[in-house]
DNA sequence: TACGTTTCTGCAAGTGATTGCAGAAGACAT
DNA sequence: ATGTCTTCTGCAATCACTTGCAGAAACGTA
């Protein structure tokens, strides 16, 4: 079984129906590699559709959300990123002075899920952080930049 | 002396310019009691000066953003919401399903902040979280809702 | 296959938030 | 004070994203 027939039937349980239009922007998602901005699934869905409109692509992508298949991040850009959320979940730090990004990795960020778990039985869905800050080097560099 | 020339100062010393607008947004978000949206700052400061336009608003709110006095949330409402950074910080677990607020001391997310400070020397700005998920009653009570 | 119900789509108009620009105002030296 | 340089403001246009709506497509049933 496909990874887009196996969404398409968790589509289908959850009480959404696998469109075209949405199969086309899963397999978007699915297919590019790392994030991706809504225009970007936008203008790839045209190239076989040309019908697709922004507002089906931002939908999708809000019942994605919602059943935890896609992450969506803000990651300091213009427009929001969007992921598919596979086993090896992780996270960005990106740097507000030079803009680079590290990966982190979800064993620090699920550490502090369990804290949260335990203390209050609240379930934090961090499927994606972007944590903003400063770079070991912009970090001892800022003074005279 | 008083807060808001404290912040003035502030202003000034990081090359930016103290000018009536500024102070005037400075003290609407200052002397609100907790979260305040970008047009609810609008409408206090047009109530002493009508001519104050939205786009001061945001800027202004961009560059106290920046210099980590107030800080921004997505608190998953239609607008982002503002709050002056004190000494007692805090952040928040937002239930996705009954919308309830719990509040998160800084101490669990200060833990996440070391650990990526030892690991990467990267330090992190997390100055008001807002972390979505399910809580406690809602986890347990999902499927039949 | 045909029918009734529900959900979904594309369009257009709306929202919150950002940006380019020309004039206004603050900072600083003379 | 006066002039110069820089930053800031208000306006208007724009951007990313959302929403209301009427027709279209998917589903369940017979």
């Amino acid at each position: 079984m496909s990874c887009e027939s196996s969404t398409a039937q968790t589509l289908k349980a959850s009480g959404h129906r696998p469109t075209p239009q949405r199969l086309m922007i899963l397999s978007a998602v699915r297919h590019a590699d790392g994030h991706v901005t809504a225009s970007e699934i936008l203008d790839r869905v045209k190239r076989s559709y040309p019908y697709i409109d922004v507002s089906t692509v931002y939908r999708t992508l809000g019942v994605l959300k919602s059943m935890r298949v896609v992450s969506e991040t803000d990651m300091g850009g213009i427009e929001a990123t969007y992921e598919w959320i596979d086993d090896a979940r992780h996270h960005h730090l990106i740097c507000r002075h030079c803009e680079g990004l590290t990966q982190l990795d979800d064993n620090h960020v699920n550490r502090l899920a369990e804290e949260i778990m335990a203390e209050f039985g609240f379930q934090s869905e961090m499927d994606h952080l972007a944590i903003f800050g400063l770079c070991n080097r912009c970090r001892s560099g800022e003074a005279e930049s």
